[in-house]
Order: structure tokens, then sequence, then C-alpha cells
DNA sequence: CAAGCGCATTAGAATCATTCTAATTCGTTA
DNA sequence: TAACGAATTAGAATGATTCTAATGCGCTTG
């Protein structure tokens, strides 16, 4: 599902961690807390289990998978199922307290008349998906550089905007002008 | 799975068409034949139901998915396969006459520290995904300019870097370094 | 302490895009 | 016409995610 949620409001008390190397022990806790009291104020109990959930999202710092989340979590309870790391990825999501990065989201697209790396814009609304007009203020960003200061072999690069369309601004109600299935946009 | 090809090596004939909306008869047919030669070149034959997925996801603007140009090739030719098309779209990328943007390649990544959007780095070797440290030179593109040129209301905004880590590049052999392993426990 | 309520959790089934497999068909060329 | 290789097929396999319906657990109230 391509989600529409905006995390803005959820940002004002976020501790970014700038850096992806080991957290210290200090930042971790304090993270962790925030996340906890995000949760308590939505009113979802910190279950122990719960608890080694977030743990094992703020420890890795590879961007961990559901079921890296899980098998981390097995190890202390053995018998918790993928089920719960969904639903409370889910919860974290909906509080702004994890970011999603999605490589599983809806089915491909394909472009046969711009066969180069482009920018987008996604509608989460109707989910179509459009090439970004060259009109646009989109500054393309220099693969040589970014190459260069990060050390890898940069081959490809990807910018995708996520908003409403025109045409799904305009139906706020109905949605879906030429839709699939319109989102459940807000919790 | 995350892809690792380079396009840039088949882009040297590549008529790119630079808006989105319905392509006049003189750009489509030149696009068309473009893609055959390119298929020709590749030793494969330019069959009927071939040529009709050519011409289903040149059509289309809508950046059409495998299944959409599925049933556009149906009309035509009821019995195909679906995965006739997906064989079709694996040999136009792999010629660089067709860009996939993918929405299904492999599972999500989850992101705790840092719960806001922000660039990544994605290893196509080892499939690792790292933050892009904020001294490399990424330009934080401007969402509200974005909504204001192109009448979309863009809440998200992402950006992926595609390539080989450094460690990839240091074992072109062995590759995977420290691929897909568990995490490492929070005591 | 007992009863009861509601959230949390579970296993497993369902879904969906994609890939794989093994058999069949088609188009050429000999 | 025979034969070879490429194209195509249906359906099974895979893998991530979501759904479902049943059960468990922790709390509160009496």
């Amino acid at each position: 599902m391509l989600e529409a949620r905006d995390n803005r409001d959820n940002l004002d008390n976020v501790n970014n961690i700038q850096d992806g190397e080991p957290m210290d022990d200090a930042r971790f806790r304090m993270r962790l807390s925030e996340m906890k009291a995000a949760l308590r104020d939505k009113g979802v109990a910190i279950t122990r289990k719960r608890a080694k959930i977030l743990e094992a999202l703020l420890a890795s710092d590879r961007h961990p998978t559901a079921s890296e989340i899980h098998e981390s979590v097995k190890a202390f309870y053995p018998g918790t199922s993928l089920a719960t790391i969904y639903n409370t990825i889910d919860i974290l999501k909906e509080t702004g307290q994890a970011l999603e990065i999605e490589f599983s989201a809806s089915a491909n697209r394909y472009d046969g008349r711009i066969p180069v790396s482009h920018p987008h814009l996604v509608c989460v609304v109707c989910e179509k998906v459009e090439d970004m007009d060259a009109a646009a203020p989109h500054v393309p960003l220099d693969m040589e550089r970014i190459s260069q200061a990060t050390g890898y072999a940069i081959v490809r690069l990807r910018t995708d905007y996520y908003g409403t369309c025109p045409d799904c601004r305009r139906q706020p109600q109905a949605g879906a002008a030429n839709a699939a299935e319109p989102e459940s946009e807000f919790a």
C-alpha cells in the first residue's frame, strides 16, 4: 500500500540521531523513552514484547526488516509471532516514531518512454505515478559527487515525491478519481 | 531483488520524450522502432505478442503495471500469459529500453532512530541500507516549491541512491560482505 | 479471590506480485 | 518434412504482508 501518512505532525519532540553508527547509551535510552511515551499517549500498552521490539529497532544500525526484528525478539520471547511485529510497527508508523523505507508497497510500474531515472510524482490516493515535469524546480543530484563523498559506486538515483494529485484534491470525498482503492487516510 | 543494472551504457540512442501526455504519432513510432532495434540487437525475436507489449507500454501515459500491460495485450491475443509480459519486460530492462519504478523489490526496512524522511544509500550487492551522512553533498529538495509547481499536495519525499558499498567493492568476488545477517543483540 | 472486559497475541490462512519450472508450441532453416 | 532452438504456456513456488478468528493475559470491579 502506498501510505499517505504525513509524519510532520508528530515530529515536535523527536530526538533525531544524525549518524547511523552504534548509538551511545544515553541517546539510546532517550529515544527509547520517547517512543514509549508516544505509544502511551496513543493509549496502547507497553508490553514486554513491544518493549523488545522497540529495542531491536533502535539497536540495529542496519534498518532492519520485520523479519530481522522478529528474529531478535524471538531470542528473548521464543513464542512471538510475526503478526505482533507488524502490529507494533504499524503503531510506530502511525505515531511518527518509525520511518518505513518501502521496498514492498504495490506493483512495479514501467516506463518505456523515458527509460532513464527521473523523478516521479506518486499520488497516495489514486496511486497514479507521473513523471515530474521538467518545469518543476527539481534539482538534479550529482551521482559523481555522492559517489566520492560516500565511497559507494552509485549507479542509480531514485526520487519520488508522494502526495495527493490535483484531481484527488478536488474530490476529497469520492477520492480515487481514476483509482484503484482509496486509502484509509487517518487512523 | 534489488537490481544492480546500470542503464547508462544503453542510452546512446534513446529518444527521450519529455512529457507524460499522449505521445504524438511520429514520436510513438520512433520510440517503437528504437525498442525493436534494441531487441533485435540483442538477438531476440520481435514476435507479434512482444510487439503488442511494446505498444502497450508506450501507449500508456500512466506507467503501467505488468498486469495492466497484460490486460492490454490480452485484448488482442487472449491466450497471453503473464509470464510472457514479465519475460519481455526483463529484456527491455536489460537493454535499457524500459525503466522499472520499483514498488515491490524486497522487504521493507524500518528506522526508529531517524523517523523522518531522509536520503538512503542502498547497496545493490549486499542489500544493506544506510542513512546518507549529513556530510554528503545532498541538496535537500523543497517540498513546498514542488507542491506549487505541480499542484500536488506533497507530503513525503523519497531519495535513494543505489550503488555498490565500499565493503562490496573491496570484495568483488565474495560479495555480500555483511549481507542479510541477523541482528546483533542489545543487552 | 472471582468474574468479566478488552486489548494483545497467536497460528495459520489469504492475498498479491513476482519468479520458477517443465512441458508445449512456433518459426526457421536444413 | 524433420529438427532445433527460442517463445510461450499453465500452474506451482516463493516471499512479504495482511487478515481472521480464537485464545491469552492483565486489569478493574465487586
